[in-house]
DNA sequence: GCGACGGATTGACGTAGGTCAAGGCCGCGC
DNA sequence: GCGCGGCCTTGACCTACGTCAATCCGTCGC
């Protein structure tokens, strides 16, 4: 029952202040207000590690179409998602998007080679998310190498996934790039406890278009050609019910 | 004059016996063969991690061609380039193929987040490596954080050329990708201390377009528009002089 | 120096997906 | 419950890039 607050009760009440200020004897979520412990960085720590996280953590709520902050800004933190979803972007001058991924419960985001962030992160839905302030993160992974693995394997997931998205976007045609898609959505909702096959889609024809490089009318046309085919069916608010995965799956492969 | 040997012939002398079967007191590189040490994730360590790291290092030699692992096979070793080119790639069930990036001097590869390699390598000119047993090597991590900082860094940073490479992929016309890749390739030819304007291009057409998603002929007609333009010239033995790099990055940027 | 072979180039043509434009649908505010 | 605005869908048309097919050229063996 130390978890019956839901992130949003929890940004709610404390808004940006550090969880420190929650004073009060009682077992505090370790973690501050990752609810979703196994999922994040976190999820391996002992109790000594948490409490030194509890106490650099903020918690930050989003709405749609909230900015997280831009490609460029300096980088002073980094972010894990504990509810909602997020798209993160990098945009050419001319105003052309590509989106580098979208981020839900249990991701994390804010991880910069430079000093400064490589892209933008804005809210999809309604989000809240975890804030640590960069400096202080990196004293606690000096001081817990577990902490420090951790995140290695984190972006080490997030780079294969990188990968896996750079054949998606050079080689795959627009069939096979929604497919791969839609599947790859309804593991990744699988993973976090979800439901995987009537599969949550809630971003928009556009931001599915500049994630898989194609444009809002394709995409369009493309779930509609899917539809037809049986392979999917369009339900109200944004699911997605995948009534022939095998196939999918088939044509996601290019077979 | 430690490094008096290149990495080549420390290859050919030891072939793939384990570094410290190089016996003889003499100073040995500290990194086994590694005497590109800055630009490799041994940089930062001290003399005591770096005996450790020499004595599970093996080194490796491979011939244009040459694979290194393919996708799927136990991911045992981590690897880093010493000397040479080499590609990485991953391919769908017919053949379509997607190379995921080109290494040089200093890159590594081998990071897998799961036991599996997620891609495959290959030789594409004569080249150098060094080789770490994964298992030895997490060990050496456990005890020097140092090390895995470093490593943290370097998966930072391919991150981010990845998200690069995606911006590239889904949302450059090809114009805009052969500029990029040329002034990519030039700016890490620099880093390792190479010349960066007649910029080497070890690697052939098809395998060009299937870094940046696009046919042998359509690389080859982008090469000869911008030769036509004065922006480039081909020279002998796959280099290419830059002969307009504002330009070029202008093209690159999309404008 | 000569011939052969593999990569590079060029041309002619085809097409997947982009562009432009017109509705349609759905939720929200008043 | 009516109108408005944003997204989605669909259609007609276009173009950047792919495909297929000749050469071309540089390198290497002899």
């Amino acid at each position: 029952m130390q978890q019956s607050l839901s992130p949003f009760d929890i940004g709610r009440i404390r808004g940006l202040e550090p969880a420190r200020e929650r004073a009060g004897g009682e077992q505090v979520s370790p973690c501050g207000a990752c609810s979703v412990r196994h999922l994040t960085f976190c999820a391996p720590l002992g109790e000594e590690e948490l409490n030194h996280v509890s106490r650099i953590v903020q918690n930050i709520e989003l709405h749609p179409g909230d900015p997280l902050f831009d490609e460029g800004e300096d980088a002073t933190h980094l972010y894990s998602v504990t509810a909602g979803a997020m798209k993160v972007y990098k945009l050419l001058p001319d105003g052309r998007r590509q989106i580098i991924g979208f981020l839900f419960a249990g991701d994390f985001l804010g991880l910069a080679d430079d000093e400064a962030y490589a892209y933008s992160a804005e809210a999809i839905t309604h989000s809240a998310l975890c804030r640590f302030p960069r400096r202080k993160l990196e004293a606690l992974l000096e001081r817990y190498p577990r902490m420090e693995r951790r995140l290695l394997g984190m972006a080490s997931h997030e780079l294969a996934a990188a990968q896996e998205q750079m054949l998606l976007l050079g080689r795959k045609t627009a069939k096979e790039k929604i497919a791969s898609f839609l599947l790859s959505l309804g593991r990744r909702a699988e993973q976090r406890g979800q439901t995987a096959n009537p599969v949550s889609v809630p971003m928009s024809r556009n931001d599915i278009g500049d994630f898989l490089g194609l444009t809002t009318e394709t995409v369009s046309r493309t779930f509609t050609q899917l539809r037809q085919a049986k392979l999917i069916a369009l339900m109200p608010a944004g699911r997605v019910d995948l009534l022939d995965v095998e196939a999918l799956q088939d044509i996601a492969e290019g077979n």
